[in-house]
Order: C-alpha cells, then structure tokens, then sequence
DNA sequence: GATGGTGTTGACTGTTTGGTCAAGTGGCAT
DNA sequence: ATGCCACTTGACCAAACAGTCAACACCATC
C-alpha cells in the first residue's frame, strides 16, 4: 500500500494546488481527499512545501513531457498536429488556467526552492516545443530561423491566452489569441 | 487625518498584495507597514477582502489609465509612442510580474468578487490598447482591421511576456518576445 | 512466537490568522 | 464648558493552521 498512499497524496495535492494556489491549499482538505490522515502524510513528506514540490514535479513534468514531445517524436506535419493542439479545447481548463502558470505568478517571487522548480519547468516547455520547431525547419514546413526564440514567444504568448480567458470567461478569447500566433507562426513558412 | 490613514493602508495593501499575493498577504504586516493600529484600519474597512479590493481598484485603475491613455490622447505616432512603452524596461518589475496578471491567476476561480474586479480591470486595459490601435487606424499607421482582436492578442502577449520574464529571471526574454509582438503588430501597417 | 521495520492513527500543541470591542483622544460646534 | 462624533488604541478572541508524537497494526524474517 506503501506507493498507494503516497501516490493518492500526490494526486490530492496538485488537485488542491492547482484549485486554490500553494497558499490556499490546506493540509486538512488534501487530506481529506486523499484519504489519508496526518500523521501518515508526514510518514513520507516532512512538510506541505516538500510534498507540494514533489506533486508539481511528479505531475506537471509527465503532462508537458507527454503532450509536446509527443508530436516531436512523431513523423512529419509537426506544424499541423502542434496547431492542432493548440485548438484542442479540451486539452484546457480555462477556469483555473494554466497549472505553471498559476504557481509562477504566486510562488517565483516568494520563495526560492518554488522558483527553482518552476524555472525548470518552463524551460523544458520551451525547449520541447523548440524541438517542435526544429523538426519542422529540418521538415521544410517552415524557413530556417532562431527557433529558441520563435519557441519562447510561442510559450510565452500561449499562457498570455490562457490567462486572458480566464480573465474574461471567455473561451473565445483563447482561440482568437491562438489565431493570431499561428499566423504569426506560419509567417515563417516557406524557405 | 482621515484621508491620511485610508491611503497609507490602500498603499500599504497595494504592495502587500503585489508581493505576496492576496492569500499570502498577513493582515499585521500591513498595518505594520502603513503604521496604522488594527482597530483604525477595521474603522475604514469592513475587512481584509473588501480593503484588497478597493486597493487593487484604486492604484491599479489609476495606473492603466494614465500610462496607456496618454498615448492616445497623444498627437500622432501612436504606435511608435505604443512601442516605446514597451521596451522600456523602467516600467517593470519582472521579480514581482504584473499585478493585474498575479491576482488574475490567484483569485479569479476562487472568488467571485476578486473575479468581478480583475475582469473589469483587465477589459479596460485591453479596452484602452484598442484605442491606440483605432487611432493608429484613423491616422493611416495601420490597415483597417479588427483592433478589437489585435488589442486581445497584444495585451495576452504581453502578459505572457511579462511571465516568461518572471520564469526565468531574464529580462531579455520580455524583450525579445515583445520584439516578436512589435513586428506581428507591424504586419498590420499599410494599406 | 519474538523481533523489527514499514506504515497508520488521531489526539494534541503552539502559532498565526482575521476579526471584535470597550475605552480613550482630540477637535469642532453649540 | 459641554456634548458630539470621527478616529485611535491595543488587549482580547475563536478558528484555522502546520506540525508532533506515542501508541498501534501489519507482515515479514529468523
């Protein structure tokens, strides 16, 4: 049971995290979810921060890891499945908006060990989907150009439009936003 | 001394909240901050909730206006008055990120009221970008085209920018997305 | 069937939190 | 000088918080 109980902590502290931010989160509601008493928890965390650290890593680092390399590692029309993605609203959740994000915004500034983490975490979002992008140089789908940087405004202008919905309640919003970078994009096409 | 203590708190508030989120910020630093007694703030303020409120409102509302309405009510060179805004750098606090997109992203799916306010705030920024953009239309900087949807995608990118910035610690990554931003927004100009 | 390690239980603690309140101050009008 | 009212003061409170701990259950292995 020992990887049962661990792993339901996990799930309930990223659940709890991403709904109302680290600060918000509280220990009685995680483990009320998880099913798990007190005492238990600090049998394998020594603290909500470390135990928080681990469900970021653990699950933000498998979604992005799966979704965006995904289509690197797949063969050929790496633009059309990319932008496919981006259109796919149910990949999104625009009430809570973007999971990275969320804890950029709240934690970066506040605390150091958070701001290493999602460091991280942003930069292997913006490295896979710079992978994306030099597939589709190598492809001929688009012109020869500085990728890191098309890969950093692509990311960058992506959580702006999460953001912006969730701002205005507007899913429309997201899409109207993603319109707008993929013809910027494809203002790369051709070589 | 009425007005006095009422703004030191709204100005104290401003800060707190912008440094550690609302969630985060504690009701004793504030008033410590602002030098002003427990039982004096609950004199001015019903609570911690509405005095956040009314301070986001307040310097926040006052600060888009100024800064992007004066462009507009500006004599010509809309964008290029627009782009230089932008760049410049003394106008942000990439540490802290903007305090419209943290509060944004903290609150919006956890309170209603928070959710009412930023939408609100974030409309008229977006609103007042439009403008310039309208204006840049008028004056023959910009082809005719949907501003609305432009001052959407600018703004979103913009806050996404501001985001990658804060990520990573690297202010050049604000400023290289916001030259991707300038020349999506130049493919606009002429005819 | 004793031993020991892994995991579980829930009562308990000390602090911090936002919020309350009765008593007091100072200036202004009458 | 008296009464009034906006404002101040800081002690106080209940609730929520993260974290501790001693006792216990289970299941190996010897």
């Amino acid at each position: 049971m020992e990887q049962n109980t661990r792993q339901k902590l996990i799930d309930a502290t990223y659940e709890e995290v991403y709904s109302h931010g680290y600060q918000g989160a509280a220990l009685a509601d995680i483990l009320a979810n998880a099913g798990v008493h007190k005492g238990s928890m600090y049998h394998f965390f020594p603290n909500k921060k470390e135990m928080a650290l681990s469900a970021i890593k653990e699950k933000i680092a498998e979604r992005f890891g799966t979704r965006y390399l995904a289509i690197a590692k797949g063969e050929g029309d790496y633009l059309a499945h990319f932008f496919e993605g981006l259109r796919d609203l149910k990949q999104r959740d625009f009430r809570r908006g973007c999971p990275v994000a969320n804890i950029v915004q709240e934690m970066s500034n506040i605390d150091e060990d958070f701001n290493m983490a999602m460091k991280e975490i942003y930069a292997k979002f913006r490295q896979s989907v710079k992978i994306i992008f030099d597939k589709a140089v190598s492809a001929g789908e688009l012109r020869s150009c500085d990728t890191a940087k098309l890969a950093l405004f692509t990311t960058s202008a992506l959580e702006g439009a999460i953001l912006a919905a969730k701002a205005s309640g507007e899913t429309q919003d997201y899409l109207d936003c993603v319109e707008c970078l993929i013809s910027y994009i494809e203002s790369y096409k051709h070589g």
